[in-house]
DNA sequence: GTGGTCTAGACCACA
DNA sequence: GTGGTCTAGACCACG
């Protein structure tokens, strides 16, 4: 099973969904064209309302990740190599990069350690 | 005045305010030992409610950026130099981080971008 | 009553709704600062669901049209006088101004008679 | 080819191939007396189900657009010169209109510029 | 008391 | 058979 979730977890549930696609596309193991489960087949498995899987979806269609098709289903639409973010979402990007680099630099995480630790994470995606 | 809020933005209130604490905390204009404003002073000059100023007072506690004291009140405990974070908050931090960096990596901005972009937060951090 | 609903209407209930307050804003009965219905208050007065209703707040709020507040409800966020639309929002309204002019221009409608119609429309909206 | 369709856009692919042939009609592309492909035929083109060129063709019957013969095929019944819409017809179009220029004007537009591009668009139809 | 989230179950549009 | 929409009712986070 590629997606689980953990219902009494801090964050909601179609959160956690959101964020393991975006991993997965990150890392490679979702590509652009790829198609995600059903939103009812996904409920099922993962023991979850459809509505929520359909929530997970919906906003990874508003960030340009997944486009929901008609006949297919859920299916990437996009992936490390298609193309730039727009200004507007990098800028958000930033803020919240921003104030989690505060964090780890605010509780001692020396800077070139923290550097680091995000470049290891890009070359585990990159696939170095 | 050191922190402002958006009462209706994305995050809750008492997010907003932990968030620019822990910012000013990286950057230095808070540093350990500085107290911050009296629940009732902060909320009274940012027209919020007290418990919303508590509340965040109170994650920073849990966070172990500050200390809060009966007669003391809130109190800068953490500081960039002061000792390393321990294992369980790191790999917190780290997971965090993971999902932040996937979603810039989906999204197309390309990794050198990505980690000059956190270079350079980090460098305002420290002053260079 | 400001909105009203169609609930066997070719559009959705929650387009409907939508629809109504971008025209609210436009005609300048709802300016920017000015509270919505809360949702239950809502869906209670037009006999339709909470969740209906929410939908189309959410809407809005992707839009940029309304910020919905944790204390305060929906609040109109933008209106005719607040800032340029960017440039995917132009475009794409663009799209569909020219499939609804072709439209009109097909069927017979000559253009200067259409576009007396927009001019008026749009005087209409600036109180002209 | 003259019509193209995404599978997974946000509109219903019926949708789509009515507004382009609608586009077509209004820049001449398509005048009254032309013949559309057989439904068979544009289906396979376009890798589609046959149902759906059906029921784009059904809407334009239904709009007056074309004629539906049993051998002639899908003809095209109108065109802009020919005779005014009814006023049935041409309500229903200006309340859409109503609902797309409010949406212009209330994220910020400026009504000059919007009547400018819509008749840069009408332009383009007419052949200027 | 507000919106946010989740569940449950139904019907419809689309293909 | 897919996603889209709507209804109904519950609990939680926020303030």
């Amino acid at each position: 099973m590629l997606l689980t979730v953990e219902p009494d977890g801090d964050d909601p549930i179609y959160q956690q969904l959101r964020d393991q696609i975006v991993v997965a596309v990150a890392t490679g193991v979702l590509a652009p064209g790829d198609a995600l489960p059903t939103t009812r087949q996904l409920a099922a498995d993962l023991g979850i309302n459809m509505h929520t899987v359909n929530k997970a979806y919906d906003r990874l269609r508003a960030e340009g990740l997944v486009r929901l098709g008609r006949r297919t289903g859920a299916v990437i639409a996009r992936g490390p190599g298609d193309g730039a973010a727009d200004a507007e979402e990098t800028a958000d990007w930033e803020r919240r990069a921003r104030t989690l680099l505060a964090e780890a630099f605010a509780k001692g995480m020396a800077p070139p350690e923290v550097l680091e630790r995000c470049r290891a994470v890009l070359d585990e995606f990159t696939g170095r």
